[in-house]
DNA sequence: CTGAAAGCGCTTACAG
DNA sequence: CTGAAAGCGCTTACAG
């Protein structure tokens, strides 16, 4: 029976089966109440009759809990976030709960901006699921933020590092840019060059300090210029690519070009093969992300491989734990995959 | 003055400012109300000291307006979709309004559990962004649930075909389908196959009904057993390419392969690659969507090119339209994209 | 086990 | 222009 006009209220549920209205709420929303019966079955039938749906708005002013989980990303356009975005969907759907998205765009503003209207719909957890900002002036207020949120009764899950606050999934950024840098060098690279991204993320300075230390380890050290820093996205790693290899006048140019995400490292192969370059034979390239995209580029992409979904259902995982304390990390590696974009330089 | 424990409510900003609840209310959600200007002042000074964020749920529940939005996809991690939701949540965040996504991997029953799910939150819109599947049960049941959340005022936009309520994004996949036939028959090609996906999704059998009579236009006919059925994933496509091409014994082995989304085709690519087969010169293959995996190929695949952000923010800003009547329909063309992936058939 | 009543944090007619 | 009060649709001590 459709309704018509205003939705069926618990009032009409209970009118309807001739129970009170506390009953009428027990018997539909609290799973460990039994009651009589004969009462149960009717309060049942009357709502499956009316076709009532509980106000969750209701709901969750009087019992001040909440059934939505917030959930910040750069970008969902981008497949690293959406892949992520999917795990934490996955398992906040297995639990009834709602998930309300939102994409600064990288915008330090933009991030404030947006946890503040999201904390608005008191949601049970927030997933900080994109990389922090390098500025202190933002993560102060971002803490700020993020403890009154907390000391109201909501979980906090970050997956990125630094964070002072809430649980963390920790990305192994470091570590493995470092081996990925070890492998490179193996295959007989010594000139390398860098497309970096914006300074300010997090997730950026660790895998260019992780791939500069691992070359360090090899006695490789980054020319100066051999690092630029562009958009991560295609149109970026293009550009990135242009800026360290369209200089045919000098001898340095990179055997070996390293782009801090997927993205931009098939950005920049489109761009070499468009410059009439052949990869790996005359550049070689690499990644890091573990995106799908990754997969069917030619050649495949040698990249650093994160379990992106998985870190998805991870942290919502967390973001599911009663209470804040203790602190939680778990912590992802990546996986360094040596595939055709890389090769020995040749001679 | 970051709140410890319970977060700070309207009445204490009232308070604070020395004013009533009722002025307090006006002064920070009332636009159009100036009120004195010492008030309003004093209000927003306090508001601003507390730290004050207003609690959604008890501002949907006593003006019954919500300024949240529905988004049901089948996928997330499908850039298809992603794209989409990117589009959606740029409008919607241009209006401070927050998206609630919604999986349903392509599982009508999930599509209507989640829409019930939705429906709880009282969203002021609900955008159904993926294929509508071709189940007169499910259907209807779909329909007796969206006719409630619409008679309560909700909006509601699909992008598909044929549903009868709401606004509409359709999107031309017959008559895109078609004209890529026309093309790669114009190519040459004679013999095809096609890697479809479930039947039930009305995109899929629009685009399998539009390139069939693309394929007549020009008197060429499938052949019995030229369409097969699989996921629409990468490996379906790869599982979809050696059902029509593994078959060295038979003559009448395609000469293009046409996927119905983008996922398939380069799915499909991957395989032939891998069965020593070259695209386009053994076999041509064209996609169907436009997503950005489709740039990223090598060989560049042919596709149709669907604009799916600006989709995302069609729907999204038919969705803020005041009321659901008169109905509106937008329709968005597909562009046939010939790149290299495709080629006249060896003689 | 059930019901009457208070209360969650807001908005909004209704008076003044 | 401002305030006191009712009400939005639920949950949950508190009695019985």
């Amino acid at each position: 029976m459709p309704s018509e006009g205003r939705p069926v209220r618990l009032k009409d549920v209970a009118d309807h089966a001739g129970v009170s209205l506390a009953t009428a709420s027990r018997m539909l929303s609290d799973a460990d109440y039994k009651g009589r019966a004969a009462l149960r079955d009717r309060v049942l039938a009357a709502a499956a009759e009316l076709g009532y749906r509980p106000n969750l708005h209701a709901r969750a002013l009087a019992s001040s809990t909440s059934t939505s989980v917030g959930l910040v990303v750069h970008d969902v356009r981008d497949s690293y976030f959406a892949m992520i975005a999917g795990g934490v969907i996955e398992v906040a759907e297995a639990h009834d709960l709602l998930v309300t998205m939102v994409c600064t765009y990288r915008d330090p503003r933009q991030e404030l901006n947006y946890l503040r209207l999201l904390s608005t719909q008191r949601p049970r957890a927030i997933v900080l699921a994109g990389s922090s900002f390098s500025d202190r002036a933002h993560a102060a207020a971002m803490m700020e933020q993020l403890a009154a949120y907390q000391a109201a009764g909501g979980a906090i899950v970050s997956v990125t590092r630094g964070r002072k606050i809430g649980h963390l999934v920790k990305i192994g950024n470091v570590e493995a840019a470092r081996r990925l840098a070890h492998r490179l060098v193996d295959l007989g690279h010594t000139s390398f060059g860098v497309i970096s991204g914006p300074a300010k993320l997090t997730s950026v300075s660790d895998r260019l300090r992780g791939f500069r230390l691992g070359l360090e380890d090899r006695g490789v050290r980054l020319a100066p210029g051999s690092i630029v820093r562009v958009d991560l996205s295609r149109d970026g790693g293009a550009r990135g690519a242009r800026l360290l290899l369209d200089r045919p006048d000098r001898p340095d140019r990179p055997t070996c070009v390293f782009g801090v995400a997927d993205v931009v490292a098939v950005g920049a192969m489109a761009w070499i093969r468009s410059a009439g370059l052949r990869v790996p034979a005359d550049v070689s390239v690499a990644g890091f992300g573990g995106t799908p995209l990754a997969f069917d580029t030619v050649p495949v992409l040698t990249t650093v491989e994160l379990p992106l979904e998985r870190i998805g259902r991870v942290a919502m995982e967390l973001a599911l734990l009663p209470g804040n304390e203790p602190r939680h990390t778990v912590e992802i590696d990546g996986a360094v995959q040596m595939r055709d974009s890389t090769a020995p330089p040749r001679p």
